[in-house]
DNA sequence: GTGGTCTAGACCACA
DNA sequence: GTGGTCTAGACCACA
């Protein structure tokens, strides 16, 4: 389901935050799908189970995950994550190409990237 | 010189470097400026020296500041660290653009703040 | 594991690094293999853990030791440093044999040490 | 005479001493020319009188310069430092070659080198 | 005075 | 337990 880089200097529980989102977002894991046990995909990582209960709980803090007590975690509808994942994806854009055009970034070179990033994609 | 925002969660040094690094590549101090010691800047900033000395060595190493032992440090000519400011800029602008698509943000909005961005900025 | 030379003028940290650097390049310490920690390596050398962080920070930094917090630093495949390695060894190889020249040695004598130092070995 | 790099990491004496004993060396400066004052020296080079004082020690210590006092400082007889100097140099290179070849330098390519810098110099 | 190194000791996040 | 950061304080070489 996922790999593990242990070379990545972030904190284990942050990549698996990481790794799951894009996996939700992405479309691979559906709403309402079940999400293995903290203790299985603890095994499966070979991690504390504890590592994986945090990065749980900021999933579901983030609206990606909801949790049944008893029953388990779960894929939380698109809905509930969509729109704060693109506000904070746009804000977090915005201070990088400001950055950017101050380090000498020229609007021409950032359009042309774009445009690579964004080829063959419908918009 | 510099304000040190203590609700950041990044280490001290790292905001240092931070700061200074835009005092730097804004133009705000130029080539051969003579930074202030790392005992008054430590005073200034009322943090430890070695903080700051950390902070120092940081940016030296990324090209913005030399040091003469026993004179000080000094502001590097844009030479030293320009192009390596920018490539490294530009990796992560694609990294989080990148993000950004996935995300499910268009092409169309981003063109549109990207020219918010640059508005009146001649190229 | 290491002996510190305390006639040498050069400082602990950087005399750490270079050792651990030979047993690394030397591959006496193989690739995942964990490295102890700053605090044990500290004790056994009777030096502070703050001075073997610095010297595991730069072995990172050069590509030697990958750290995953929490865990311990470990040794980093070869494919990280060993292209780095080479070339800044042929740098610092060409500059002293050119001042090897200019005090006077000739080409003769110095093939004739090359072939001493390279005796037996298969390229 | 000499141009000191400000960005260079060394110490200022050390670098008049490697520029003095570059000059000598190369045969710039002949047997028993008379060396500037450290004074005048010190004030063409915008640098302490006792750091040029320094640097003259040094190069007395290594059979560069003699010092008559009252006179001033004046260079010595090639015979004084060459030995020396020849004998310093090839330890340097060797203990250099031999860390090359652990880093993997093979001989052909130290030998390729090897050739490029002595390419047109008669042994 | 200035940077460079080092120690002892503390507290934190993470696993 | 492990690395990461920080402080207070010390001593050194250099200028």
């Amino acid at each position: 389901m996922i790999v593990l880089d242990y070379r990545d200097k972030r904190p284990i529980y942050e990549q698996v935050v990481d790794k799951l989102e894009r996996l939700i977002v992405g479309g691979a894991l559906e709403q309402d799908f079940k999400m293995p046990s903290v203790r299985s995909l603890g095994m499966e990582l070979s991690v504390n189970p504890n590592t994986i209960q945090r990065a749980y709980n900021q999933l579901e803090q983030e609206g990606y995950l909801y949790t049944v007590s008893g029953r388990g975690s779960f894929v939380a509808p698109e809905s509930e994550w969509r729109d704060g994942k693109k506000h904070r994806m746009l804000e977090e854009w915005k201070l990088v190409t400001q950055s950017a055009r101050e380090a000498g970034l020229t609007r021409e070179e950032l359009v042309r990237e774009l445009e690579g990033i964004f080829e063959g994609v419908k918009s």
